[in-house]
DNA sequence: CGTTACGTTGATAGGAATCAATGAGGGTGG
DNA sequence: CCACCCTCATTGATTCCTATCAACGTAACG
């Protein structure tokens, strides 16, 4: 028994906020309303709650609507390693298209609720309108340029830049959503972060605790509010640009 | 003036031996006459020739003939991150998609001929073959996927257990392209590898020289012959293995 | 045959992991 | 409603891995 009948929900993404953000952008009102005949609004996850994990058949791709997830791919020795975090607008499950299974595992880190697009009949939808097939291909485009930029921050910063790069990474997607960009929640753990970011859960409390004391931003648990944003965006890359200016293609 | 006139080698995607390896795979004898129709065969890059760079406008994909090419994504202080390394039968420059701009430069490790596929027209096939776009997706995927795996190798091993996950995984990848799985060349320097896995020339050459000392391998120059692949496998995950047996989510 | 890029090996230092202890919520049940 | 537990977070002390600095060896190339 549920006290809401989530099916009889009359949402569309016409009318959705986020809109120009998700899976829909770009589309015209004809071609939007193929994509909604098929997408599937279900009851929000749990903080906790799974929406898929690694090894688990891929059926379908997912538009985040409220909430938050992290999405973590798992060592043969059974090691996490969080690949990214999903905000509103963002599409999570692209990690079954490689072989129809998911390599990764999906969970809310706060209760969330999802539009689930089934992979066939958004393939379908694909051939009949190129405007969509293109968006995914971009979508796609854009998990692999994240990725790319993750791994630069893991390998070339230190501990203190890759916080703060942390910090304002997700500054500016709540900026992009309409929220703050200098106050927010945290929904992932401080061990979620440092898994992230290569770091262990102290090398980040440290890090956040350090900031504070300069300043750069105040920590109230799991809200963060930036003080100055100016600061915290040269220690992104402050690395070389205060230590070696210029260097020519160090190995690493 | 060029010796060879490259446009009028007859060869095309339904003979070549990459086949099944390569976009084209899964297309039936039709289809693959339409992609053929749209393959531009280029003249070889020589070894450290640009195939593309950062910030040049994207146009095509490229499928690997024969050579190997590296990928890298530079950082605002110009800082070179290796993405990975492509091999035969693997595409190069899904890293435009994203946004019409190659977020990466790619460059040729050795002599290398290519396939390029105009994107326009790719995507144009894509619309009338369905098989081909899902080819696509998946491509994708694998790109994600291995991404996923890369970022998992850096943030989860030590030195030695990445230089070992990278010596089996191109070992493994060599084999799928037919050739030998224990004895093979390398053709990028080790400052590259270095760069890849996220560790300093030193540590590289060190853990490779520990190798050796070990009887895993033998080097000569780039050439690796691999002596104990067992060995070799158990050390890439050997870290929690050996130490800590299986202790439950460790943050990092 | 000198020049240059690449690779190896050694010594040292530093940054983050690890070990350890304590503190702060947050939920549960008595 | 409070005491208890459990997870999460903070802070300190110590250790260890790998970067860094440095010197030398080697191969490729004109």
């Amino acid at each position: 028994m549920q006290l809401i009948d989530f099916s009889k929900i009359k949402v569309s993404c016409e009318n959705c906020s986020l809109h120009e953000l998700c899976l829909p952008r770009g589309l015209t009102a004809e071609e939007l309303e193929k994509l909604d005949r098929v997408v599937k609004r279900t009851r929000p996850l749990q903080k906790g709650d799974m929406l898929f994990r690694s090894g688990e058949e891929f059926h379908s791709l997912y538009a985040v609507r409220s909430g938050c997830l992290k999405l973590y791919a798992t060592s043969d020795l059974g090691e996490e390693q969080i690949i990214g975090f999903y905000l509103p607008g963002e599409i999570v499950g692209l990690d079954g298209m490689d072989n129809g299974r998911h390599s990764c595992t999906a969970v809310a880190l706060e209760t969330s609720s999802l539009c689930a697009f089934p992979y066939t009949h958004l393939t379908d939808i694909c051939k009949r309108v190129p405007a969509l097939n293109e968006q995914m291909f971009r979508i796609m485009g854009r998990e692999l340029s994240q990725d790319n930029q993750l791994l630069l921050t893991i390998t070339k910063k230190n501990a203190d830049e890759r916080i703060a790069t942390f910090l304002l990474s997700l500054s500016m997607r709540f900026k992009r959503l309409g929220y703050s960009s200098s106050e927010y929640k945290l929904s992932m753990s401080r061990s979620d972060i440092g898994n992230y970011l290569g770091l262990t859960i102290e090398t980040v409390s440290r890090g956040m605790s350090r900031f504070q004391k300069q300043k750069l931003i105040a920590i109230e648990g799991k809200f963060i509010r930036i003080l100055d944003m100016g600061a915290l965006r040269e220690l992104c890359g402050a690395a070389a640009a205060g230590a070696k200016t210029e260097d020519n293609a160090a190995s690493r």
